[in-house]
DNA sequence: CGTGCTCTTGAAAACCCTCAAGGGAAGTGG
DNA sequence: CCACTTCCCTTGAGGGTTTTCAAGAGCACG
Protein backbone atom coordinates (compact mmCIF):
# COMPACT_ATOMS: atom_id res chain seq x y z
CA UNK A 1 0.00 0.00 0.00
CA UNK A 2 2.00 2.76 1.58
CA UNK A 3 5.70 2.94 -1.11
CA UNK A 4 8.27 4.19 0.16
CA UNK A 5 8.72 6.98 -2.10
CA UNK A 6 12.64 7.85 -2.08
CA UNK A 7 13.48 11.47 -1.94
CA UNK A 8 16.44 12.29 -3.84
CA UNK A 9 16.99 16.00 -3.50
CA UNK A 10 17.66 17.39 -0.05
CA UNK A 11 20.00 19.90 -2.11
CA UNK A 12 17.95 22.68 -3.89
CA UNK A 13 20.74 23.52 -5.77
CA UNK A 14 20.16 19.94 -7.64
CA UNK A 15 16.58 20.60 -7.70
CA UNK A 16 14.69 19.58 -10.59
CA UNK A 17 12.54 22.92 -10.21
CA UNK A 18 15.13 25.35 -9.00
CA UNK A 19 14.70 27.78 -11.69
CA UNK A 20 10.82 27.48 -12.49
CA UNK A 21 9.57 27.30 -8.60
CA UNK A 22 8.87 30.25 -6.25
CA UNK A 23 12.46 29.96 -5.05
CA UNK A 24 14.21 30.47 -8.76
CA UNK A 25 15.22 33.66 -8.32
CA UNK A 26 16.60 33.25 -4.74
CA UNK A 27 20.52 34.01 -3.93
CA UNK A 28 22.60 31.24 -2.16
CA UNK A 29 22.11 32.52 1.56
CA UNK A 30 18.23 32.99 0.59
CA UNK A 31 18.07 28.95 -0.57
CA UNK A 32 19.95 28.77 2.61
CA UNK A 33 17.38 30.07 4.49
CA UNK A 34 14.73 27.92 2.75
CA UNK A 35 16.74 24.60 2.96
CA UNK A 36 16.13 25.23 7.27
CA UNK A 37 12.00 25.27 6.92
CA UNK A 38 12.10 22.86 4.14
CA UNK A 39 10.73 18.96 3.95
CA UNK A 40 9.47 17.14 1.69
CA UNK A 41 6.25 15.03 0.77
CA UNK A 42 5.02 12.14 -0.95
CA UNK A 43 0.94 11.13 -2.12
CA UNK A 44 0.29 8.13 -3.87
CA UNK A 45 -2.73 9.19 -7.36
CA UNK A 46 -5.63 9.91 -6.11
CA UNK A 47 -4.88 10.78 -2.41
CA UNK A 48 -5.94 14.20 -1.38
CA UNK A 49 -3.01 16.72 -0.51
CA UNK A 50 -5.64 19.49 1.42
CA UNK A 51 -9.23 19.53 1.92
CA UNK A 52 -10.41 22.47 1.04
CA UNK A 53 -11.77 24.40 4.68
CA UNK A 54 -8.75 22.96 6.48
CA UNK A 55 -6.19 24.83 8.27
CA UNK A 56 -2.84 25.88 6.33
CA UNK A 57 -0.34 24.40 7.96
CA UNK A 58 2.19 24.51 4.95
CA UNK A 59 2.65 26.09 1.99
CA UNK A 60 5.12 24.09 -0.90
CA UNK A 61 6.03 23.68 -4.68
CA UNK A 62 5.63 20.78 -6.46
CA UNK A 63 8.53 18.55 -7.33
CA UNK A 64 7.20 16.25 -9.84
CA UNK A 65 4.03 14.43 -10.37
CA UNK A 66 0.77 16.65 -11.18
CA UNK A 67 -2.32 17.61 -9.13
CA UNK A 68 -5.52 19.07 -9.51
CA UNK A 69 -7.50 21.92 -7.75
CA UNK A 70 -11.20 21.38 -7.67
CA UNK A 71 -13.95 22.23 -5.56
CA UNK A 72 -17.56 20.30 -5.44
CA UNK A 73 -20.86 21.66 -4.96
CA UNK A 74 -23.11 20.19 -2.48
CA UNK A 75 -24.94 17.72 -4.58
CA UNK A 76 -21.52 16.40 -6.00
CA UNK A 77 -20.73 18.49 -9.24
CA UNK A 78 -16.76 19.09 -9.71
CA UNK A 79 -15.33 21.67 -11.43
CA UNK A 80 -11.42 21.45 -11.97
CA UNK A 81 -10.17 24.98 -11.08
CA UNK A 82 -6.15 24.12 -11.56
CA UNK A 83 -3.94 21.67 -12.66
CA UNK A 84 -1.01 21.82 -10.75
CA UNK A 85 2.87 20.87 -12.47
CA UNK A 86 6.18 20.05 -11.32
CA UNK A 87 7.22 23.98 -10.08
CA UNK A 88 3.63 25.26 -9.45
CA UNK A 89 2.87 26.46 -5.67
CA UNK A 90 0.47 26.08 -3.34
CA UNK A 91 -0.88 27.21 -0.94
CA UNK A 92 -1.50 31.17 0.28
CA UNK A 93 0.38 33.35 2.59
CA UNK A 94 -1.62 35.29 4.71
CA UNK A 95 -4.83 32.73 4.53
CA UNK A 96 -5.30 30.32 7.00
CA UNK A 97 -7.69 27.93 5.42
CA UNK A 98 -7.65 25.96 1.87
CA UNK A 99 -9.92 26.82 -0.45
CA UNK A 100 -9.92 24.11 -2.78
CA UNK A 101 -9.13 20.23 -2.15
CA UNK A 102 -5.78 19.73 -3.81
CA UNK A 103 -5.69 15.96 -4.97
CA UNK A 104 -2.54 14.14 -6.11
CA UNK A 105 -3.78 13.15 -9.63
CA UNK A 106 -0.77 11.15 -10.16
CA UNK A 107 2.45 9.85 -7.37
CA UNK A 108 3.38 13.74 -6.45
CA UNK A 109 6.67 14.63 -4.61
CA UNK A 110 5.92 18.22 -2.97
CA UNK A 111 8.54 21.07 -1.61
CA UNK A 112 6.77 22.09 1.63
CA UNK A 113 7.57 24.56 3.71
CA UNK A 114 6.34 25.34 7.19
CA UNK A 115 3.76 28.32 6.44
CA UNK A 116 4.60 31.10 9.32
CA UNK A 117 8.18 30.54 8.59
CA UNK A 118 8.21 31.25 5.26
CA UNK A 119 5.83 34.27 5.11
CA UNK A 120 8.30 35.69 7.77
CA UNK A 121 11.05 34.55 5.16
CA UNK A 122 9.08 36.17 2.26
CA UNK A 123 8.39 39.79 4.61
CA UNK A 124 12.48 40.20 4.09
CA UNK A 125 13.22 38.20 1.25
CA UNK A 126 11.93 40.36 -2.19
CA UNK A 127 13.11 37.78 -4.65
CA UNK A 128 10.37 35.19 -3.31
CA UNK A 129 7.83 37.76 -3.03
CA UNK A 130 8.57 39.17 -6.53
CA UNK A 131 8.87 35.55 -8.01
CA UNK A 132 5.38 34.70 -6.21
CA UNK A 133 3.94 37.55 -7.75
CA UNK A 134 4.73 36.13 -11.37
CA UNK A 135 3.40 33.43 -11.06
CA UNK A 136 0.38 34.37 -9.52
CA UNK A 137 -0.15 36.39 -12.29
CA UNK A 138 0.59 33.41 -14.79
CA UNK A 139 -1.80 31.84 -13.07
CA UNK A 140 -4.12 34.33 -13.13
CA UNK A 141 -3.74 34.21 -17.22
CA UNK A 142 -4.48 30.33 -17.41
CA UNK A 143 -7.31 30.79 -15.39
CA UNK A 144 -8.49 33.49 -18.00
CA UNK A 145 -7.56 31.52 -20.46
CA UNK A 146 -9.94 28.81 -19.25
CA UNK A 147 -13.05 30.90 -18.62
CA UNK A 148 -13.10 31.40 -22.52
CA UNK A 149 -12.44 27.63 -22.59
CA UNK A 150 -15.66 26.85 -20.54
CA UNK A 151 -17.92 29.46 -21.33
CA UNK A 152 -18.13 29.52 -24.87
CA UNK A 153 -16.13 26.55 -26.54
CA UNK A 154 -17.63 23.64 -28.02
CA UNK A 155 -16.69 20.00 -26.26
CA UNK A 156 -14.62 19.10 -29.18
CA UNK A 157 -12.62 22.60 -28.91
CA UNK A 158 -12.46 21.95 -25.31
CA UNK A 159 -10.95 18.29 -25.54
CA UNK A 160 -8.88 19.94 -28.18
CA UNK A 161 -7.71 22.98 -25.98
CA UNK A 162 -6.97 20.71 -23.05
CA UNK A 163 -4.49 17.96 -25.52
CA UNK A 164 -2.82 21.49 -27.33
CA UNK A 165 -2.26 22.88 -23.62
CA UNK A 166 -0.62 19.79 -22.20
CA UNK A 167 1.19 19.29 -25.63
CA UNK A 168 2.55 23.16 -25.30
CA UNK A 169 3.98 21.86 -21.75
CA UNK A 170 5.44 18.41 -22.75
CA UNK A 171 7.17 19.74 -25.88
CA UNK A 172 8.31 22.95 -23.56
CA UNK A 173 9.91 19.94 -20.84
CA UNK A 174 11.15 17.37 -22.90
CA UNK A 175 12.62 19.51 -25.53
CA UNK A 176 12.69 22.68 -28.13
CA UNK A 177 12.23 20.96 -31.31
CA UNK A 178 8.74 21.83 -32.43
CA UNK A 179 9.18 20.48 -35.59
CA UNK A 180 7.47 16.54 -36.28
CA UNK A 181 5.14 15.00 -34.18
CA UNK A 182 3.94 15.21 -30.56
CA UNK A 183 4.17 12.33 -28.40
CA UNK A 184 3.00 12.48 -24.74
CA UNK A 185 1.04 10.31 -22.19
CA UNK A 186 -2.48 11.77 -20.67
CA UNK A 187 -1.39 12.32 -17.06
CA UNK A 188 -5.72 12.44 -16.73
CA UNK A 189 -8.48 9.66 -16.41
CA UNK A 190 -11.21 10.75 -18.78
CA UNK A 191 -13.26 11.71 -15.41
CA UNK A 192 -10.45 14.12 -14.47
CA UNK A 193 -10.70 15.26 -18.02
CA UNK A 194 -14.28 16.07 -17.43
CA UNK A 195 -14.06 17.60 -14.71
CA UNK A 196 -11.27 20.14 -16.19
CA UNK A 197 -13.46 21.10 -19.22
CA UNK A 198 -17.21 20.80 -17.98
CA UNK A 199 -17.94 17.67 -19.26
CA UNK A 200 -19.64 14.39 -18.66
CA UNK A 201 -16.91 11.88 -19.44
CA UNK A 202 -19.00 10.29 -21.33
CA UNK A 203 -18.57 13.78 -24.12
CA UNK A 204 -14.92 13.63 -23.59
CA UNK A 205 -14.89 9.72 -24.52
CA UNK A 206 -17.02 10.43 -27.88
CA UNK A 207 -15.21 13.63 -28.45
CA UNK A 208 -11.83 11.64 -28.44
CA UNK A 209 -12.96 9.22 -30.62
CA UNK A 210 -14.41 11.71 -32.76
CA UNK A 211 -10.84 13.02 -32.80
CA UNK A 212 -9.40 10.04 -33.89
CA UNK A 213 -11.37 9.20 -36.00
CA UNK A 214 -10.55 12.33 -37.73
CA UNK A 215 -7.09 12.03 -38.16
CA UNK A 216 -6.47 15.13 -35.45
CA UNK A 217 -4.64 12.52 -33.12
CA UNK A 218 -3.67 8.77 -32.71
CA UNK A 219 -4.47 6.89 -30.12
CA UNK A 220 -2.29 3.77 -28.45
CA UNK A 221 -4.23 2.42 -25.61
CA UNK A 222 -6.73 5.07 -23.60
CA UNK A 223 -3.49 7.39 -22.58
CA UNK A 224 -0.91 7.04 -25.15
CA UNK A 225 -1.18 10.22 -27.41
CA UNK A 226 0.26 11.25 -31.22
CA UNK A 227 -0.11 14.53 -32.64
CA UNK A 228 0.84 14.36 -35.75
CA UNK A 229 -0.08 17.96 -36.86
CA UNK A 230 -0.25 20.59 -34.45
CA UNK A 231 -1.50 23.39 -36.56
CA UNK A 232 -4.94 21.10 -36.97
CA UNK A 233 -4.88 20.23 -33.34
CA UNK A 234 -4.96 23.93 -32.76
CA UNK A 235 -7.56 25.11 -35.71
CA UNK A 236 -10.03 22.29 -34.09
CA UNK A 237 -9.30 24.04 -30.60
CA UNK A 238 -10.52 27.31 -31.85
CA UNK A 239 -7.07 29.60 -30.92
CA UNK A 240 -6.12 31.83 -33.18
CA UNK A 241 -2.93 30.24 -34.95
CA UNK A 242 -2.07 32.10 -37.69
CA UNK A 243 1.01 30.02 -38.25
CA UNK A 244 1.42 29.23 -34.71
CA UNK A 245 4.93 28.30 -35.72
CA UNK A 246 7.80 28.42 -32.16
CA UNK A 247 4.00 27.55 -30.79
CA UNK B 1 -20.92 62.90 -27.20
CA UNK B 2 -17.86 64.10 -25.09
CA UNK B 3 -18.88 64.54 -21.96
CA UNK B 4 -15.91 67.17 -19.56
CA UNK B 5 -15.81 64.84 -16.85
CA UNK B 6 -14.86 66.20 -13.87
CA UNK B 7 -11.53 64.64 -11.97
CA UNK B 8 -12.53 65.58 -8.42
CA UNK B 9 -9.67 63.71 -6.72
CA UNK B 10 -6.16 65.14 -7.19
CA UNK B 11 -5.28 64.05 -3.79
CA UNK B 12 -4.61 60.80 -2.86
CA UNK B 13 -5.33 61.36 1.09
CA UNK B 14 -9.38 61.91 -0.31
CA UNK B 15 -9.25 59.22 -2.90
CA UNK B 16 -12.25 57.56 -2.23
CA UNK B 17 -10.56 54.05 -3.13
CA UNK B 18 -7.45 55.38 -0.90
CA UNK B 19 -7.59 52.07 1.30
CA UNK B 20 -8.34 49.29 -0.90
CA UNK B 21 -6.66 49.83 -3.96
CA UNK B 22 -2.68 49.04 -4.79
CA UNK B 23 -2.05 51.89 -2.73
CA UNK B 24 -4.08 50.96 0.15
CA UNK B 25 -0.57 50.07 2.56
CA UNK B 26 1.25 52.84 1.45
CA UNK B 27 2.97 55.29 3.50
CA UNK B 28 2.60 59.38 3.30
CA UNK B 29 6.51 59.57 1.43
CA UNK B 30 5.32 56.13 -0.78
CA UNK B 31 1.62 58.29 -1.95
CA UNK B 32 3.69 61.38 -2.58
CA UNK B 33 5.73 59.29 -4.96
CA UNK B 34 3.08 58.49 -6.74
CA UNK B 35 1.31 61.15 -6.88
CA UNK B 36 3.98 62.45 -9.06
CA UNK B 37 3.54 60.01 -11.73
CA UNK B 38 0.17 59.87 -11.77
CA UNK B 39 -2.97 60.62 -14.08
CA UNK B 40 -6.31 60.81 -14.00
CA UNK B 41 -8.65 59.44 -17.46
CA UNK B 42 -11.82 58.99 -18.21
CA UNK B 43 -13.98 56.96 -20.71
CA UNK B 44 -17.59 56.93 -21.44
CA UNK B 45 -19.85 53.39 -21.19
CA UNK B 46 -19.21 51.59 -24.21
CA UNK B 47 -15.72 52.80 -24.59
CA UNK B 48 -12.49 50.23 -25.00
CA UNK B 49 -9.79 51.55 -22.54
CA UNK B 50 -7.35 49.06 -23.80
CA UNK B 51 -7.54 46.83 -26.79
CA UNK B 52 -5.90 43.30 -26.39
CA UNK B 53 -2.23 42.86 -28.13
CA UNK B 54 -1.60 46.89 -27.72
CA UNK B 55 1.00 48.15 -25.98
CA UNK B 56 0.69 48.45 -22.05
CA UNK B 57 1.77 52.54 -21.11
CA UNK B 58 -0.47 52.66 -18.20
CA UNK B 59 -0.92 50.59 -15.51
CA UNK B 60 -3.68 51.75 -13.19
CA UNK B 61 -6.84 51.51 -10.63
CA UNK B 62 -10.32 51.78 -10.72
CA UNK B 63 -11.52 55.25 -9.31
CA UNK B 64 -15.66 54.73 -9.97
CA UNK B 65 -17.26 53.07 -12.68
CA UNK B 66 -17.06 49.93 -13.84
CA UNK B 67 -15.19 48.29 -16.90
CA UNK B 68 -14.74 44.21 -17.87
CA UNK B 69 -11.98 41.97 -19.26
CA UNK B 70 -13.38 40.46 -22.47
CA UNK B 71 -11.36 37.56 -25.15
CA UNK B 72 -13.24 37.35 -28.15
CA UNK B 73 -12.24 34.51 -30.47
CA UNK B 74 -11.98 35.08 -34.05
CA UNK B 75 -15.59 33.74 -35.11
CA UNK B 76 -16.49 36.76 -32.48
CA UNK B 77 -17.49 34.53 -29.30
CA UNK B 78 -17.10 36.51 -26.41
CA UNK B 79 -16.17 35.32 -22.98
CA UNK B 80 -15.79 38.23 -19.95
CA UNK B 81 -13.09 37.11 -17.80
CA UNK B 82 -13.02 39.92 -15.22
CA UNK B 83 -15.41 42.61 -14.02
CA UNK B 84 -13.09 45.75 -12.68
CA UNK B 85 -15.32 47.74 -10.29
CA UNK B 86 -13.70 50.70 -8.49
CA UNK B 87 -9.98 49.82 -6.65
CA UNK B 88 -9.12 47.06 -8.79
CA UNK B 89 -6.17 47.16 -10.44
CA UNK B 90 -5.54 46.98 -14.35
CA UNK B 91 -2.47 45.89 -16.12
CA UNK B 92 0.31 44.04 -15.38
CA UNK B 93 3.81 44.78 -13.94
CA UNK B 94 6.41 43.22 -16.70
CA UNK B 95 4.23 42.54 -19.47
CA UNK B 96 4.28 44.64 -22.78
CA UNK B 97 1.49 44.39 -24.10
CA UNK B 98 -2.06 43.66 -22.90
CA UNK B 99 -3.74 40.55 -22.99
CA UNK B 100 -7.46 41.01 -23.03
CA UNK B 101 -9.72 44.28 -24.14
CA UNK B 102 -10.67 46.46 -21.15
CA UNK B 103 -14.08 47.74 -22.20
CA UNK B 104 -15.45 50.43 -19.57
CA UNK B 105 -19.14 49.30 -18.86
CA UNK B 106 -20.41 52.20 -17.02
CA UNK B 107 -18.62 55.68 -17.58
CA UNK B 108 -15.57 55.34 -15.48
CA UNK B 109 -12.60 57.31 -14.10
CA UNK B 110 -9.33 55.48 -13.75
CA UNK B 111 -6.23 56.40 -11.78
CA UNK B 112 -3.12 55.96 -14.22
CA UNK B 113 0.55 55.25 -13.86
CA UNK B 114 2.77 55.39 -16.14
CA UNK B 115 4.05 51.52 -16.75
CA UNK B 116 8.30 52.11 -16.65
CA UNK B 117 8.15 54.20 -13.76
CA UNK B 118 5.47 52.11 -11.91
CA UNK B 119 7.86 49.14 -12.07
CA UNK B 120 10.58 51.50 -11.01
CA UNK B 121 8.50 52.47 -8.24
CA UNK B 122 7.36 48.91 -6.94
CA UNK B 123 10.48 47.82 -6.92
CA UNK B 124 11.52 49.93 -4.49
CA UNK B 125 8.17 50.44 -2.46
CA UNK B 126 7.31 46.59 -0.62
CA UNK B 127 3.86 47.97 0.38
CA UNK B 128 3.15 48.52 -3.04
CA UNK B 129 4.25 44.75 -4.64
CA UNK B 130 2.75 43.25 -1.26
CA UNK B 131 -0.62 44.76 -2.27
CA UNK B 132 -0.08 43.67 -5.50
CA UNK B 133 0.11 40.22 -4.64
CA UNK B 134 -2.77 40.15 -2.19
CA UNK B 135 -5.16 41.80 -5.22
CA UNK B 136 -3.78 39.24 -7.80
CA UNK B 137 -4.35 36.27 -5.39
CA UNK B 138 -7.45 37.33 -4.58
CA UNK B 139 -8.41 38.05 -8.72
CA UNK B 140 -7.53 34.54 -8.53
CA UNK B 141 -9.64 33.06 -6.35
CA UNK B 142 -12.34 35.13 -7.84
CA UNK B 143 -11.61 33.62 -11.38
CA UNK B 144 -11.30 30.31 -9.88
CA UNK B 145 -14.64 30.49 -8.38
CA UNK B 146 -16.39 31.52 -11.73
CA UNK B 147 -14.97 28.78 -13.42
CA UNK B 148 -17.02 26.61 -11.32
CA UNK B 149 -20.31 28.84 -12.29
CA UNK B 150 -19.06 28.70 -16.11
CA UNK B 151 -18.51 25.00 -16.05
CA UNK B 152 -20.71 23.04 -13.88
CA UNK B 153 -24.04 25.36 -12.99
CA UNK B 154 -27.56 25.73 -15.02
CA UNK B 155 -28.36 28.67 -16.83
CA UNK B 156 -30.83 29.33 -13.93
CA UNK B 157 -28.01 29.40 -11.19
CA UNK B 158 -25.79 30.86 -13.30
CA UNK B 159 -28.49 34.25 -13.04
CA UNK B 160 -28.56 34.06 -9.97
CA UNK B 161 -24.90 33.42 -8.93
CA UNK B 162 -23.79 36.74 -10.69
CA UNK B 163 -27.31 38.56 -8.91
CA UNK B 164 -25.69 37.61 -5.53
CA UNK B 165 -22.42 38.51 -6.39
CA UNK B 166 -23.37 42.56 -7.34
CA UNK B 167 -25.68 41.65 -4.19
CA UNK B 168 -23.16 41.30 -2.20
CA UNK B 169 -20.67 43.74 -3.47
CA UNK B 170 -23.53 46.21 -3.14
CA UNK B 171 -24.35 45.17 0.40
CA UNK B 172 -20.54 45.91 1.36
CA UNK B 173 -20.01 49.15 -0.37
CA UNK B 174 -23.64 50.68 0.79
CA UNK B 175 -23.75 49.22 4.45
CA UNK B 176 -23.49 46.44 6.83
CA UNK B 177 -26.82 45.75 7.08
CA UNK B 178 -27.82 42.41 6.31
CA UNK B 179 -31.55 42.25 7.29
CA UNK B 180 -34.49 43.30 4.89
CA UNK B 181 -34.78 43.43 1.20
CA UNK B 182 -31.32 44.35 -1.16
CA UNK B 183 -32.11 46.65 -3.69
CA UNK B 184 -29.34 47.95 -6.78
CA UNK B 185 -29.44 49.04 -10.44
CA UNK B 186 -27.60 46.11 -12.61
CA UNK B 187 -24.69 47.46 -14.24
CA UNK B 188 -25.03 45.50 -17.24
CA UNK B 189 -26.79 45.11 -20.28
CA UNK B 190 -28.31 41.61 -21.01
CA UNK B 191 -25.66 40.89 -23.61
CA UNK B 192 -22.85 42.01 -20.46
CA UNK B 193 -24.46 39.48 -18.46
CA UNK B 194 -24.33 36.69 -21.59
CA UNK B 195 -20.60 37.26 -22.06
CA UNK B 196 -20.03 36.97 -18.48
CA UNK B 197 -21.92 33.89 -17.75
CA UNK B 198 -20.88 31.90 -21.24
CA UNK B 199 -24.98 32.16 -21.86
CA UNK B 200 -26.64 33.64 -24.99
CA UNK B 201 -28.66 37.24 -24.16
CA UNK B 202 -31.70 35.32 -24.72
CA UNK B 203 -31.29 32.84 -21.84
CA UNK B 204 -30.12 35.29 -19.52
CA UNK B 205 -33.66 37.14 -20.69
CA UNK B 206 -35.57 33.90 -20.06
CA UNK B 207 -34.12 33.07 -16.65
CA UNK B 208 -34.63 36.14 -15.21
CA UNK B 209 -38.06 36.52 -16.17
CA UNK B 210 -38.24 33.18 -14.53
CA UNK B 211 -36.82 34.01 -11.04
CA UNK B 212 -39.02 37.48 -11.57
CA UNK B 213 -41.89 34.77 -12.20
CA UNK B 214 -40.82 32.73 -9.05
CA UNK B 215 -40.26 35.62 -6.53
CA UNK B 216 -36.74 35.37 -6.51
CA UNK B 217 -36.52 38.22 -7.85
CA UNK B 218 -38.68 41.37 -8.67
CA UNK B 219 -37.50 43.65 -11.11
CA UNK B 220 -38.62 47.56 -11.82
CA UNK B 221 -38.14 48.32 -15.95
CA UNK B 222 -34.87 46.07 -16.86
CA UNK B 223 -32.13 47.12 -14.44
CA UNK B 224 -33.55 47.76 -11.33
CA UNK B 225 -33.58 44.64 -9.08
CA UNK B 226 -34.95 43.88 -5.44
CA UNK B 227 -34.01 40.70 -3.97
CA UNK B 228 -36.39 39.93 -1.02
CA UNK B 229 -34.75 37.39 0.40
CA UNK B 230 -31.12 36.75 -0.03
CA UNK B 231 -31.17 33.32 1.32
CA UNK B 232 -32.93 32.20 -1.17
CA UNK B 233 -31.10 34.08 -4.17
CA UNK B 234 -28.39 32.02 -2.67
CA UNK B 235 -29.94 28.83 -2.72
CA UNK B 236 -30.61 29.06 -6.32
CA UNK B 237 -27.24 29.73 -7.08
CA UNK B 238 -26.52 26.41 -5.28
CA UNK B 239 -24.07 27.55 -3.12
CA UNK B 240 -24.12 26.51 -0.01
CA UNK B 241 -25.43 28.90 2.73
CA UNK B 242 -25.61 27.19 5.66
CA UNK B 243 -27.65 30.13 7.44
CA UNK B 244 -25.23 32.64 5.56
CA UNK B 245 -25.68 35.39 7.71
CA UNK B 246 -23.34 37.88 7.73
CA UNK B 247 -23.10 37.54 4.25
C1' DC C 1 -43.52 59.62 -35.70
C1' DG C 2 -39.78 57.04 -37.39
C1' DT C 3 -35.23 55.13 -35.87
C1' DG C 4 -32.28 52.63 -32.99
C1' DC C 5 -31.35 50.10 -29.02
C1' DT C 6 -32.42 46.87 -25.45
C1' DC C 7 -35.11 43.41 -24.01
C1' DT C 8 -38.81 39.73 -24.26
C1' DT C 9 -40.99 35.78 -26.05
C1' DG C 10 -41.90 31.83 -29.24
C1' DA C 11 -40.72 27.69 -32.06
C1' DA C 12 -37.54 24.56 -33.79
C1' DA C 13 -33.07 22.59 -33.73
C1' DA C 14 -28.58 21.40 -31.90
C1' DC C 15 -25.70 19.94 -28.51
C1' DC C 16 -24.69 17.67 -24.53
C1' DC C 17 -26.35 14.91 -20.68
C1' DT C 18 -28.44 10.87 -18.59
C1' DC C 19 -29.18 6.21 -18.40
C1' DA C 20 -27.72 1.85 -19.81
C1' DA C 21 -24.91 -1.94 -21.45
C1' DG C 22 -20.70 -3.85 -22.45
C1' DG C 23 -15.48 -4.23 -23.62
C1' DG C 24 -10.69 -4.49 -22.16
C1' DA C 25 -6.86 -4.59 -19.00
C1' DA C 26 -4.95 -5.25 -14.43
C1' DG C 27 -5.04 -7.37 -10.06
C1' DT C 28 -6.69 -11.11 -6.72
C1' DG C 29 -7.48 -15.53 -5.05
C1' DG C 30 -8.52 -20.30 -5.78
C1' DC D 1 -3.65 -20.86 -15.04
C1' DC D 2 -8.19 -19.22 -14.91
C1' DA D 3 -12.48 -17.33 -13.05
C1' DC D 4 -13.73 -13.14 -10.79
C1' DT D 5 -13.68 -8.45 -9.54
C1' DT D 6 -12.64 -3.75 -10.29
C1' DC D 7 -11.55 0.18 -12.70
C1' DC D 8 -11.49 2.79 -16.73
C1' DC D 9 -13.27 3.49 -20.92
C1' DT D 10 -16.46 3.15 -25.08
C1' DT D 11 -20.74 3.24 -27.43
C1' DG D 12 -25.85 3.62 -28.07
C1' DA D 13 -30.52 5.62 -27.44
C1' DG D 14 -33.44 8.97 -25.77
C1' DG D 15 -34.42 13.25 -23.55
C1' DG D 16 -33.58 17.87 -21.73
C1' DT D 17 -31.41 22.34 -21.64
C1' DT D 18 -29.71 25.86 -24.14
C1' DT D 19 -29.01 27.89 -28.63
C1' DT D 20 -30.54 29.65 -32.97
C1' DC D 21 -33.60 32.07 -35.72
C1' DA D 22 -37.33 35.15 -35.81
C1' DA D 23 -40.70 38.58 -34.55
C1' DG D 24 -42.24 42.06 -31.78
C1' DA D 25 -42.65 45.14 -27.47
C1' DG D 26 -40.97 49.11 -24.78
C1' DC D 27 -38.42 53.22 -24.44
C1' DA D 28 -35.43 57.17 -25.57
C1' DC D 29 -34.18 60.38 -28.95
C1' DG D 30 -34.22 63.40 -32.80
Amino acid sequence: MTLPIQIEHSNCGECPIRHRAVCAHCERDELEALEEIKYYRSFEAGQTIIWSGDQMNFVGSVVSGIASLTQTMEDGRTQMVGLLLPSDFVGRPGRETAAYDVIATTDIVMCCFRKKPFEELMARTPHIAHRLLQMTLDELDAAREWMLVLGRKTAREKIASLLSIIARRDATLTRGRSSGPIVFDLPLTREAMADYLGLTLETVSRQMSALKKDGIIQLEGKRHVTIPDMGRLMEEAGDDTDGGFLV
